[in-house]
DNA sequence: TGGATTTGTTTCGCTATCCAACATATTACG
DNA sequence: CGTAATATGTTGGATAGCGAAACAAATCCA
């Protein structure tokens, strides 16, 4: 007869971990807002003039932060000194996709130092994943050592994860089945290593660094080449559900009678909403979703307005159901997803107006996403800080200092073929 | 530039609030469990011993809790003693519905006290369920202010209800729009109100003192005369969405070019599954989910099984997305969905596994709920209890004592016609 | 009966925080 | 140009919530 666990059993090694948090609060805040006065910190936090000060003194000893000149605003009173998140406390970004894997190195306040994309020839398996990455990683190895502390690796899966363990259950496009990632990316770089669904990890990026900053409740969908993903952002944070699946909006039930899923169930929205139809009425190969844009809106022809109008209106079904279910306050839309949308502007905002009930319906709003290619290495490179973030005092003895700090953000590109 | 608000920006009344916290959680401990040991408090929340020992007598001083001789239980070692919830710490709860307004008392551990059914002839407005409300608590006025402490009021409307002001947006069985009826019934009897979702409370309820005991993640659904309510408990939390309206998976769509439903859509799951035919199949007039599970498993005709398959069939359907939505434990149904489940068991549990996603569906499992006809009463008090919940020491300054922590849980029926 | 075990109790010390007073840097206004 | 007004950083107590350790009490077990 005991209803769940304690939530703070063991770990009794810290001292009083429960009152470590508000220098936790600061370093989130000022992470994902890429800087802050110390006079804002105060505002938001509702902490002491003094308190803040104490505390930020000490992320600047731990080198977590550095403090600069204030800004040039004019306003009355003394100027408050800005608080900047040092670029040099970094995390590792994966991302393993159809025909390529995305390795990233990103600075805490969230900008992407370092992107290199290794192009496939074919899918890579779980394991040619893991090797792309170590293999890059290590290539880079010495500049980490000397001019980062590299908090860990997030990567960022294209199906069902297992957030607790690292374990990828299910990815129907990869091909992947009961692969535990992280664990074997961690083996191979001995990095602390953690692995998400990609869509989750949008939906946090968008939060905190993209078109839904400062929202509480958003609702995030991503439409690409393996279908549609979503992440779900609900009081704030991501929805994880039991073991970290939740989310899959692109399995909500749009049809009767509609065509089968590899899931096992007919009518999911991600097979009545592809972008494979639309790049054809383009004409197009391939290509990212700022091309099929481009090509779809240089063809006016009945056929496409069609398709766009039948895939809205299916995407409308499965906004209506989110919106009714979760009350949010936006939904970002990525992928081709924020191009039909665009194409179309008012339609699904009418269709929802319409269709979900009143009260949620009237105060969401949508948008398109704004992080673009970078969001995934955002979205990955959170996973890794968040352990950071939650005690960034605890656990790491590494001094090494660097001038990495002020380095530009360099995007490299490279392709090679598997192994 | 402000994405967000400061989360603690005014209130600096009381000292250090921030540090209350502790207190608040055995608080809720002892009134979620109806008593606990100390022991099994310290192992709870990972405090000190001594620290659990000075906070619990302050709840005693505060006559929040009490404490009692050690259970009988055979352990080695000293026996603990259990600290029990005051049920004089209490919360009213009202509950509007289309054929009467129910009130409650309900104490500190979750132990109705009084429950008070008034039946009404026609469906109540809003106006006329406050006034019989604030009536029915001013007769019990005296009993009140002598023997109770009474938190504040909550109350569970069938509708769209917005959390923050308590006012109803839209209770379409009701027939009510825009009424503030936290506000009304707060100035007909001078106690804080809230008002909120009846499912949502319901979930509320189940997960806290039912079913859901101990879970995280929770759906609840309840069918009733009007229709299909949700509510949805994530990570241990309610999902509110924006402002309070989350959670109406009666509006989920399960079929094309299905009946058009009162919300201005087609095809709601509300539309397809509901409790008029099953009673008129049952050869009943009314009546509740108990009579209507032993009158339909009294008719083996083939119409029934018919009717129970197709309906079960269209709720497999919304119950699949909220599966790859949410990821839940747990899924509690109540009323006459829990009759469809209970008269065929496996055929939920089945469609999930076959039309949800892998990952989810393994780990779901279906309940019927518990609580049956105390459960809104416990769920809308538990809406007036949050605020002291929060922070048991602030804020009451009332020393009234009573001896009404041993009464026996009556249950009083009184009907009446409408004013 | 005595040891093992678990738990309540007491005392003490730590530290995160707030507060109040003071110092400093800016704008506003004469 | 100087003074007032304003906002903010800084410093030195004071406080309170909590943990650690030692001790005391109440149970089971051999």
């Amino acid at each position: 007869m005991m209803p769940s666990p304690a939530p703070n059993p063991v770990t009794v090694s810290e001292p009083d971990p429960s009152r470590r948090n508000n220098l936790a609060l600061l370093t989130s805040l000022v992470h994902h807002n890429g800087g802050l006065s110390r006079a804002q910190l105060t505002k938001r936090t509702g902490l002491n003039r003094s308190t803040v000060g104490t505390l930020i003194g000490q992320l600047v000893n731990l080198e977590v932060v550095y403090e600069t000149a204030p800004s040039g605003e004019a306003q009355v009173g003394r100027p408050s000194p800005i608080v900047r998140p040092r670029p040099s406390i970094a995390a590792l970004a994966v991302n393993p996709e159809i025909d390529a894997v995305t390795i990233g190195l990103v600075g805490l306040g969230g900008k992407v130092q370092k992107k290199i994309r290794f192009d496939t020839e074919r899918i890579p398996t779980a394991k040619e994943a893991v090797n792309i990455a170590a293999a890059v990683i290590a290539g880079m190895r010495s500049e980490l050592d000397t001019s980062y502390r590299v908090m860990g690796v997030g990567i960022a899966v294209p199906g069902l994860v297992n957030r607790d363990d690292g374990v990828v259950r299910h990815a129907p496009h990869l091909g992947w089945r009961d692969e535990p990632v992280a664990r074997m990316l961690g083996e191979a770089t001995g990095y602390p290593c953690h692995a998400a669904n990609d869509a989750s990890l949008g939906a946090e990026g968008e939060l905190l660094f993209g078109a839904g900053a400062g929202q509480k409740n958003l609702i995030y969908l991503n439409g690409g080449a393996s279908g549609i993903g979503g992440g779900i952002i609900a009081d704030g944070a991501l929805l994880r559900g039991t073991s970290g699946y939740a989310g899959e909006l692109g399995h909500t039930f749009v049809r009767s009678s509609g065509k089968p899923c590899h899931c096992g169930a007919t009518g999911c929205l991600e097979t009545e909403v592809s972008q494979s139809p639309l790049f054809e009425l383009a004409g197009l190969g391939g290509g990212d979703a700022g091309q099929l844009e481009q090509a779809l809106r240089a063809n006016s022809s009945e056929a496409v307005g069609a398709e766009v109008a039948r895939q809205l209106e299916y995407l409308g079904i499965a906004l209506r159901n989110a919106v009714n279910t979760f009350n949010p306050e936006a939904i970002v839309l990525d992928g081709f997803l924020g191009v039909l949308h665009a194409l179309s502007p008012g339609t699904l905002d009418s269709l929802l107006r319409s269709q979900a009930l009143d009260g949620p319906a009237g105060q969401v709003k949508i948008y398109r996403a704004a992080l673009g290619s970078d969001l995934m290495m955002i979205g990955a490179a959170e996973l890794a800080f968040t352990q950071f973030l939650a005690d960034p005092a605890g656990a790491f003895p590494i001094p090494t200092l660097s001038q990495a700090d002020h380095a530009e953000s360099g995007a490299l590109a490279q392709s090679g073929t598997l192994p």
